[in-house]
DNA sequence: CGCCCTTTTGAAGAAAATCAAGGGCAGTGG
DNA sequence: CCACTGCCCTTGATTTTCTTCAAAAGGGCG
């Protein structure tokens, strides 16, 4: 359990064996802090590295022609971004730090070498970029309805952070604001303070400063209709 | 131009050398033929094959707790359709055909000798699957509004049935009823019934049975915010 | 302390859903 | 040939959900 978050998320995506474990210990991560709200990959921008998530929380976005901006997934710790590298395509949306980061930067020839040798380690990729597709695609089906989009997004997040290492067993720390949740649910930040108030006096959840305790989480899931298979890893 | 729907798809997503053309041309497609409302995948499968639109229209579809659909892409000549086999994952969603189709099986197996063989058709695959993600990423900006999420989705369709050999110039044949629409965008099929009379109304199109003529090309990619770059193929 | 960012609440208005009922059209069968 | 049936499209009236506009109340930090 020493090994960085980048190759246990490997390790949970596919079955490696001790060669690519090994193999993938020698590649040179070269981490960056990145500042709250400061771009970590622009749209447009055909990337060099593999990025992946150490530390803090991002989120991809994109601008639409009236300004506003919509949020199309968040990214924590041990998640890639600009996967798109592996076959040269530049992204077709923006990812930024929405706390303080650090990410690694992966030399995209060296992780290349590496797929190719170690088709465990080709998979753990197909499987990362099948994962971030079926939560898009959940992020679609949860859409009808703001306590559904916002119960399945507290689900969606509570799972995540809790497979990537967090402590608590019952409490989401959630370093964003309701105007970023806003944007990721396509709902004013509002009409997300008001069904978070809604979930408190249904007795769901209780919020304090920057955390949430799942006070109910059966009720919970079935708000959210939350199955976790779909998230891979 | 003799070769197939599926070698003039990866084609067009990769640079193939002659070689690999070659390569693709031994494949053995197995062509079925699928009726209308009929199930081609159905989620938790794991299918052995890797599947190829080659004649109809297809759709993927989450069923929802209250027995709602929600339709999340759909599928046009050369699309693939489990593409989750490349790494044994099962599907989190089902494909069904929304007129008749015909379907090629290409075993998996053979399909992955190619990808090892070749690195152009394995990011050919990697291509495609970006781009069924950034067709999920633009549904999500799309979605704020009705007129939007409409315009766009025909624009997305009228571009990719285009790219896919239709012949007329400014006509989207659409064989998909207001529901499935609806199903799509997340709205009633009344609502979806009033936003195109909005857009007749607008001078942007003409319906007459399942054609829409697209009056107003300019001034739909602006309702739209349509930039078909995102679509790799 | 004072400032800025975020959360919270209220009231009015817009967007979309729901409920309800016709209407067109293709296919089917008498 | 025409009635019947099923499916889809169309429209109206009403209700719900969410947004917009406006303002006040925490909360952390220089």
């Amino acid at each position: 359990m020493s090994d960085s978050v980048f190759i246990n998320k490997i390790k949970r995506l596919a079955d490696c064996g001790p060669d690519a474990i090994q193999a993938l210990r020698t590649l040179e991560i070269d981490a960056n802090e990145i500042g709250r709200r400061r771009d970590i990959l622009v749209a447009g921008y055909s990337p060099d590295f593999l990025y992946v998530m150490l530390e803090g929380w991002a989120a991809r976005y994109s601008l639409r022609a009236d300004g506003s901006r919509r949020i199309t997934g968040f990214l924590l710790p041990g998640d890639f971004c600009g996967i798109h590298a592996v076959c040269h395509c530049p992204m077709d949306h923006s990812i930024v730090a929405i706390t303080k980061c650090v990410v690694g930067k992966i030399p995209l020839e060296q992780m290349q070498r590496l797929t190719a040798r170690h088709p465990a380690i080709d998979q753990a990729l197909w499987r990362a970029k099948l994962g971030e597709e079926a939560i898009l695609r959940t992020w679609l089906i949860a859409a009808d309805d703001a306590l559904h989009s916002l119960s399945h997004l507290f689900c969606e997040l509570f799972h995540r952070s809790k497979v990537a290492g967090s402590r608590d067993e019952e409490v989401l720390v959630l370093p964003i604001t309701q105007e970023d949740i806003g944007d990721a649910l396509n709902l004013t930040s509002i009409h997300v303070n008001r069904t978070i108030r809604r979930m408190r006096e249904m007795g769901l959840i209780d919020t304090s400063k920057r955390e949430i305790r799942i006070l109910d989480p059966e009720g919970m899931k079935r708000a959210a209709s939350f199955d976790p298979k779909y998230i891979h890893a």
